[in-house]
DNA sequence: TATGAATGAGTTTTCATTCAT
DNA sequence: AATGAATGAAAACTCATTCAT
């Protein structure tokens, strides 16, 4: 383990890194001082390094070096390394519960909206592969570092909510089966987009098959679509 | 991140780790020197350790002084840290797939064997915590190390074979519907049994609920089964 | 050592420390910027931490912090740590050896100034706990930093020129031995006023009494007069 | 405060610094491994460096580069800088005080016995540079470190025990008052004893003579001595 | 076969001080 | 006169690994 910094795949994909290209009308970029733009450019570096190398596998300098500032901003504006680290949790969460929120389930029918909100899941664990490495390593911890974010709780009720919406308008259209767990219902879609995307790498050595490949992506995002509203559905 | 040398639970739970007191009955095994009880003992240490801490996280340190020799002897054994690492992959990847050749399902009726498939799936990772939690940490570390592992990639053959032959006889049988690819269903019914497991910590605290808790079990392994069974029923 | 920025107690008694409020019945003095006011509060809450945790020990954010203006400042006006330090200690060697001026004790009996002397000693060590400590300080470095303060060693020859007068007086009159030397009586005096307040720490948890606390303090007054005019008197 | 490794002079004297040329007589000096030495050494150079800087002064690597060994070993035997710290205050007090118990003042007369121990007194200070200013530097932490030292509080009962014997046989023989407290005349011995050595800098840059000055050591030592007979004993 | 001591190269963290506004 | 952001250099501490016995 000498030294070798890199784990699997850089995985820069998608929205959770790389700072959002808004205000960038103003032309006054690059102001010298500038804290807002020196914290998001630490936090979507360590956000790529924590994903790639787990907490402890993280090295402080290999952050530092990324970013536009030195080691010590880090340290002035997120404490610690694990300081560091919840601040990227909470990010990488927010983000998630925040675009569930523009979906606007509610307004669709329940096969509908199930249909929607699967497919946004899927599509957002096939896309965001930090979020759903950040989540694994998290539970390596015990998820105790996020349960120091004050925000992480509250943002996740919404989507229950949306589910518990679903069910029972579901149900009252005579569409779905009246027996289910609404929390286990979100496990159950959960299980299905994160397990592909998070555990690619042994499945892939252990079947010859990536399930996280491009190509598979349709017929997966199809199947887990199927599956789960036949689970829901209401037997004729 | 000064101390504190525990991540989640101890997890010493199942077949995975320490040491069972078979042959004890035998002629007293304690020699003096017993090589192989030695790296045994070294081995179910390990497990624990790098599966609480992950392989960054664990500390040489602490798996020695847990142990009944010295650091030394692990070196003498197992080379490196990721040697050590690579073992138990070996040993906890073998387990699994052993227990699976002793279910005879292809004894069973369609239907049953694969109740009887997912049952076991269910099972096995409502129990070995320890490798569930290695198996994510492996993937952070993109499979490189289980890559290296020689038996790796061909014992997991054999339950794409089963499912295979269930199917078969399924359609055959009118029971199941054609469409339905074996490894994508192994990747189906992994997912369902391995997320609540293995991302319980975060699911616990973000929805207030541990979905790995007993209370929880039967209703799961009803509902996983469930899902399964509708997902490959052929409809009438 | 990581963190805790508080040594012992903060000793926030007595004249050294805290900007007294004089002046605030004259017309509004808040000016917007107050050079002298700024400085004094800077070097008030210096003293403290200077006290508290010593040269090496003190921290120019937490002084800082806890000043009613920034770090700039701090080095705007005494350019660095160590200039800070010497501040300190400037103003604090200053106020004794003005109270000493204030005793009149050339117009008292020879016994009778000696006993105000020792008294006067005795009650300001006793109160200024920050004093001491600095001296302490101070000490460990040599004195290095005091020898730099141009009016230090002029003020301390006065109390020196007190005890000679005093002596004098004494063998004159009959009531003192002669063969004493005054800056050896000065240090003895020094050394029982001193050591009290200064090793108080390690005195209590040694033997389990605090010398410095209140209830103790009438009888070490007396003691200590009392010992020292036992000292000086001549026998009959 | 750039640099600057050195405080005060280096206090390199007497019995508290440089390994016990104890089990001289063996020849086999230098084995490379030889744990109970290479703490020793540790300690010896880590009593002179902390003496000479402060608990935060200190240097780990000051005290690592004129040891035998390296910083790991340090911490291998210590722990961290404030264990090193705390394990060279037990050591120091340890010294004083198994000294004292060697003086077999029991067995003199109460004047020659309280001759004798402020004698032992003074000298130690006067030759235990290291100690005063250990003493002096821990009193700045408020004692905390002394505080967690077991052997400690113990320890410091038999100098009372002491000087309690010798007012009790000098109250009995007629020869001294009956109404000194013990903590408090052992409070008075050190102040004088320690005073002139651990302020000694700032006193001599105060006053243009040095206190601890060997020449003025004779005159001093027998100036205390008078002043503590004179305070105890009875006047006819 | 087994072991406690030892270590070099990193890794996290801290600190006095300065810069741009 | 005043400030919040920024920093280079150094400090404490850790870790996988090897050596002498």
């Amino acid at each position: 383990m000498k030294k070798g910094s890199k784990a699997a795949e850089p995985d820069t994909n998608g929205i959770v890194s790389g700072s959002p290209p808004v205000d960038a009308r103003r032309i006054d970029t690059r102001r010298k001082y500038d804290p807002e733009q020196t914290k998001r450019n630490i936090l979507d570096v360590a956000t790529q390094e924590f994903s790639a190398m787990g907490l402890a596998g993280a090295r402080v300098d290999a952050i530092a070096e990324r970013t536009n500032t030195t080691k010590r901003m880090l340290y002035y504006y997120f404490g610690s390394k694990e300081g560091l680290y919840q601040a990227v949790l909470e990010k990488v969460y927010g983000d998630i519960r925040a675009l569930e929120q523009d979906l606007h389930i509610s307004e669709l029918d329940p096969i509908e909206g199930m249909r929607a909100l699967v497919e946004f899941t899927f599509d957002y664990h096939d896309r965001q592969r930090d979020f759903v490495r950040l989540v694994t390593i998290e539970n390596i911890h015990g998820a105790k570092y996020v349960e120091q974010v004050k925000t992480f709780k509250g943002r996740n009720v919404t989507v229950i909510h949306t589910i518990e919406d679903l069910l029972a308008r579901g149900i009252a259209a005579g569409q779905f089966r009246s027996d289910i767990d609404p929390i286990d219902l979100h496990l159950m879609i959960s299980s299905l987009c994160f397990h592909r995307v998070g555990n690619r790498h042994t499945f892939g050595t252990a079947f010859g098959r990536d399930p996280s490949h491009p190509r598979l992506r349709a017929r997966h995002r199809a199947m887990i679509v199927d599956a789960i509203l036949r689970f829901v559905k209401k037997e004729d």
